[in-house]
DNA sequence: CTGAAAGCGCTAACAT
DNA sequence: ATGTTAGCGCTTTCAG
């Protein structure tokens, strides 16, 4: 059985056709009359034929690949957006390149050079935390190959973005904690050359504005989102004098470590300070008691970002007519932002 | 800018050379004068060429590209394999197709059907839990296609393993419950046809027999390891009577998911009963109390398959020859197992 | 509806 | 150390 690939010559032979007949059967061209199809089909299931996509794509100068370039793969968040993008471009029979930045700038440049070299027919990305601007996109641009942001994002006319409204989702968090009966906030966020952060941080500036609150940015803690993050973050909580009664944490992770060094403090949650994290991660479930957060749906952003890199490809919309794209998100309200215990159950 | 893709033809005639130069320079090949490579690279670098992989992947015959099956994405023991995977192969400068079964049998297959249509040069894979035979990669042995499993596995003189010593770790962390005085000790674990489950329940009888213990099946509960597993796992120990000291729980997600039902039935961790986890993950330093795990050196399990596959490709090694290789794993040991608190100080 | 033929860009034998 | 040449397997005009 190691015998030689079958090519469309072989079968074209074998079924006394020409290649040009089969290669066109074998796309479904109705050009070809349906039984010659179907016997072209048949024989070719029948004598284990594979297409060679380099032939096919060296002839037809499209590699039928969408680069990806992502900042983190340990996220619940990241791989809900990963399984969207995967189902679009799966269905329209694209594949997928998946590149990882770790973070990294400098590494998110190789890997745009990479997706390039690879020429990739689109890219789908979401920004590292340190990058500080998109000239590594501009090979794709120059030529016309279409990009995507999602989540993170550069405002910018020749690149689309989808997102969600993080400054509607900063404003309803510290909203809540406000409601709650919460006086003085902390944010732990991070870099806010991310329009993330930034957003949400607005959006929270705004709601203690609107509920007569003042911002005070001492109670603004600005890291890098890691486990040693969250415990500094606790242990900055902890000195603040009186402690803060409600704290806004970027991300479920965080606030799950957070939570852990604070309770060791004999902090008790929601209590002496109520917590809403983002991201709605599984974590979020385990961490006692339960936590408030953002979900957003990341499998929607990632499907709707495939989906305008495909509609573009195949010529039906143009990014460039298309710019944003605003993905809906909601808070889940859970035990540890929940002062005042009344008839609202908590959702899990 | 949007002008025509630069070729080896367009550099050659431009220098002066012969395409067959410029295609041999541009890999490095010592047969041709180092002053000619050194003066082909820049040119080239400085036109902006880029290889066509197509072309040369067409006329090679060879992909330059590993397919990768494994049977979730969201686990940090995975994601480590894969991050060893994706170092290795990069530095051979082989490409990655990463398929995913999603713990499903019928994915796993057309997983399969896929990477070969693919043309993939060599498969590593992780088996699904329901995987019933090996029949899908036969399509792969037949075409002399290398295939390398990692911790799932399945005993083939065709294929090669990379595997950590279950049965050992199945033993001592029965080994240790014991010995914090644990007499009824519970394994919560996953389908048996799995090697590494069964090997760790072998581990577990052995261990009970060896300190005296009893064995008794209904001690065994087997599950999927969902988060539902987890509560209903942890239902199941609260029923039985007297209740089980001890736990020995095949990961770390579904140990701590167990742990928080039982803590909320008002049963104290490790004094009522002593939980040991699997893998390492992150959640086990998050959980209260904190989680005794074994680790496993999954980045490195990721290099290993890599390396076998790589080296078999460039005929250094046979996998026929192999066959079979063990990585180091050890018990982590924290405060969730630890019934007498002495000297020895919790891992973090 | 089908066929003939050219060529996508690269590699590797074979020749110098 | 470098050049010549013949394809790799497919798609796609152009011609019937």
């Amino acid at each position: 059985m190691k015998g030689k690939e079958i090519t469309i010559y072989d079968l074209a032979h074998q079924l006394q056709v020409s290649s040009a007949t089969v290669s066109r059967a074998l796309k479904d061209d109705p050009l070809i009359s349906l039984k010659t199809r179907k016997r072209i089909f048949e024989h070719a299931e029948k004598m284990g034929y594979r297409t060679n996509y380099f032939a096919r794509n060296l002839r037809s100068q499209k590699t039928h690949t969408i680069g990806c370039i992502v900042h983190e793969l340990q996220s619940n968040f990241i791989n809900s957006v990963l399984a969207g993008i995967e189902k679009v471009t799966a269905e329209a029979s694209y594949d997928l390149l998946i590149a990882h930045s770790a973070e990294s700038y400098k590494k998110e440049i190789s890997n745009a050079r990479n997706l390039f070299q690879k020429r990739v027919d689109g890219v789908i990305a979401s920004l590292s935390i340190d990058t500080v601007n998109l000239d590594h996109f501009s090979s794709f641009s120059e030529k016309h190959i279409p990009v995507v942001f999602f989540d993170r994002v550069e405002k910018s006319d020749k690149y689309a973005a989808v997102i969600i409204d993080n400054y509607k989702c900063g404003y309803e968090a510290t909203a809540h904690l406000i409601e709650q009966g919460c006086k003085k906030i902390v944010i732990v966020t991070s870099s806010l050359s991310r329009n993330v952060y930034a957003e949400r941080l607005r959006g929270y500036k705004d709601a203690l504005f609107d509920f007569g609150l003042p911002y005070d940015e001492n109670l603004v803690i600005i890291n890098d989102l890691s486990e040693q993050a969250g415990i500094s973050a606790a242990n900055q909580i902890l000195a603040m004098k009186p402690m803060p009664d409600g704290a806004f944490i970027a991300n479920d992770f965080v606030a799950a470590v957070s939570m852990r060094v604070l309770k060791e403090n004999h902090v008790a949650i929601p209590d002496d300070i109520a917590i809403v994290g983002f991201n709605n991660d599984v974590i979020g479930k385990i961490v006692e008691p339960a936590l408030t957060t953002i979900h957003y749906a990341g499998r929607e952003m990632g499907e709707v970002a495939a989906t305008t890199i495909i509609g573009h490809l195949s010529g039906e919309s143009t990014i460039q007519k298309i710019n944003t794209i605003i993905i809906n998100s909601a808070m889940i309200i859970r035990q540890s932002s929940l002062k005042r215990k009344r008839d609202r159950p908590a959702t899990i």
